[in-house]
DNA sequence: ATTATCTATAGATCTATAGATAATGC
DNA sequence: ATTATCTATAGATCTATAGATAATGC
């Protein structure tokens, strides 16, 4: 998945040793995705962050130039998370008797296990400079691109009405959104449902609106 | 609406003359917009919304306590603002041939509107003192209950199908965010759909689903 | 006298780096 | 010799207020 060499998106360090960077960004990942949970990314310090991280503030920019490129570590490790959760727990949807419904019943439960993650970078997604702001949204779509890729399938293979290539991503977006919105509003949804409650409600939301006569236009 | 003596839910101000602080506050609350919707409410100074606003960062500090509260004084215009959009357009929607359909586009075209408005509220809620959040969180939930109560009318009236409480107030939730979507993933759906083709695939998506046979439950 | 406004700045940060020190490998 | 790490701090903020000044109304 990762590439080797440097690239331009690639955060840069005076380490040499890859395998110590890795290591240390990891460390300073972990620290840093608690405190970023807990005061958000302004009202962290950088020496917060290398304090939990247990090194010093000097060492912790020997693996990064600047304060952003912390936050875009952290965005790009969520989506990294986010993303193997999905691929995964489509796999097992793939299998079911009906497809969708489990696809979107583990996709939410992989949003709700991963609440605190999703409401990070839905919120701090816009403090990033413009060039890693630029690759956590590509993630963002390829993320949603999995979802595609499954309704394609099962368009294909006649679970699901036949759709024109916008109506169905779209819906591939609306799945991803709704998922996320269990998160961002779960102030709210988690007074008045339980995961199980809105995944069942959301689920008949959505394949009623697949089978519906509506989308269809050449 | 606004309650005219002073309470839990209204910021501390040094000046006694009422209009004059109705006044400052909307040139405090016009200039820090335009500067949050630039830069964040983080990176901009309560010294560039002073000048902005066209007072002294002295003169500031007599309309309000802290620079949060200016957050909050921004969060709750736009939200006021909101609730007249999405009230007025209800209104013009109930006289439709189609209602849902037309109180969806009402909304959606609120939504359009108020892009940056919205996406303000999505990045910065996190931001407020717990206190002020809370007035913010009730207003989302006040704007969302426009909708409950539309779809209520519109089940008795039996333009729509049966739905139990649950599955009708979840549906509001998603009309609400579904407009909300437009605008923090409108660096991806502003490329790919036109608002009006978006408000044409969505209605689809949320009249296919209300009229599909789920939900429904005693 | 009271109210509103301003200038000037105290006081408290916080990011990022310079330069010293320790550890590793030839 | 090179690499990694640390301490100490330069330099640059930024929020919030104290105290002085101007404007208003009795």
């Amino acid at each position: 998945m990762k590439q080797g060499s440097a690239s331009l998106r690639d955060v840069p360090t005076q380490v040499k040793n890859k395998d110590l960077v890795a290591l240390r960004r990891r460390q300073i990942v972990d620290a840093a995705v608690e405190l970023f949970f807990a005061k958000g990314f302004h009202k962290t310090t950088t020496r917060q962050i290398a304090r939990a991280a247990g090194i010093s503030i000097g060492s912790l920019y020997e693996y990064i130039a600047c304060k952003e490129d912390i936050l875009y570590l952290v965005c790009d490790a969520i989506h990294a998370e986010i993303e193997k959760g999905v691929s995964e727990a489509l796999e097992r949807a793939r299998a079911g008797i009906n497809p969708l419904a489990e696809v979107i019943r583990e996709y939410f439960l992989v949003c709700h296990r991963m609440s605190d993650h999703i409401l990070l970078i839905y919120q701090e997604t816009q403090s990033l400079p413009t060039r890693w702001r630029k690759v956590v949204l590509e993630n963002e779509i390829r993320i949603t691109g999995l979802f595609t890729r499954i309704l394609v399938q099962l368009m294909e293979s006649g679970h699901l009405a036949a759709l024109d290539d916008r109506a169905l991503d779209l819906i591939a977006h609306n799945i991803t959104v709704l998922g996320h919105m269990w998160t961002f509003r779960r102030w709210f949804l988690a007074n008045h449902y339980s995961i199980d409650q809105y995944i069942e409600l959301q689920t008949a939301f959505i394949l009623g609106s697949c089978k519906a006569g509506s989308g269809r236009r050449s």
